[in-house]
DNA sequence: GTGTATTTGTTCGTATGTATC
DNA sequence: CGATACATACGAACAAATACA
């Protein structure tokens, strides 16, 4: 899933990896994506490095992020 | 009691200090270990810092936690 | 039966230090 | 030097189950 010794920033691998969840339609607008730890797990990263990929796909638009909640898929730009 | 700016870090500290009172038979089995809060208060350190400290009991298998019960003195192996 | 307090579970926000590339 | 990555450690907020008056 995740390559650990390569020359793609984890935290890059990380974001596609979600983003294609998204665009794949397997994590629906409105809906949360994973917390911080299961992808953590999940990955086997570091929370750091989880919170970089989640500030990249916030930078995309694919989520938005509720403090103390969690993070959610954004909704689809208009058509 | 805690070294607060030494090498060693304070989660370890605090489950040492605990390992300690159980191997001690100051904690006997089946007995609560001190709440988190009281930890926290007791040792000055945040709520994290002694999860993460009950965790490293959990995985030494010198204590197991009830959901929102408390945390106990696990039965000692066999002799 | 009804609150209130306690306790653990979980989430994200933030900062610091270390190491590596 | 900057970017990546990990670990540690603080805080804040809320949930859920339990315990008790």
């Amino acid at each position: 899933m995740i390559d650990h010794d390569g020359p793609i920033p984890k935290y890059l691998q990380v974001a596609d990896e979600i983003a294609g969840r998204i665009t794949r339609g397997e994590l629906l607008p409105g809906r949360p994506v994973p917390s911080e730890k299961y992808m953590q797990q999940e990955f086997d990263v570091s929370r750091g490095t989880v919170r970089k990929a989640v500030k990249e796909l916030q930078r995309r638009k694919l989520v938005y992020t509720v403090p103390q909640r969690g993070t959610y898929v954004a909704d689809p730009p208009d058509p």
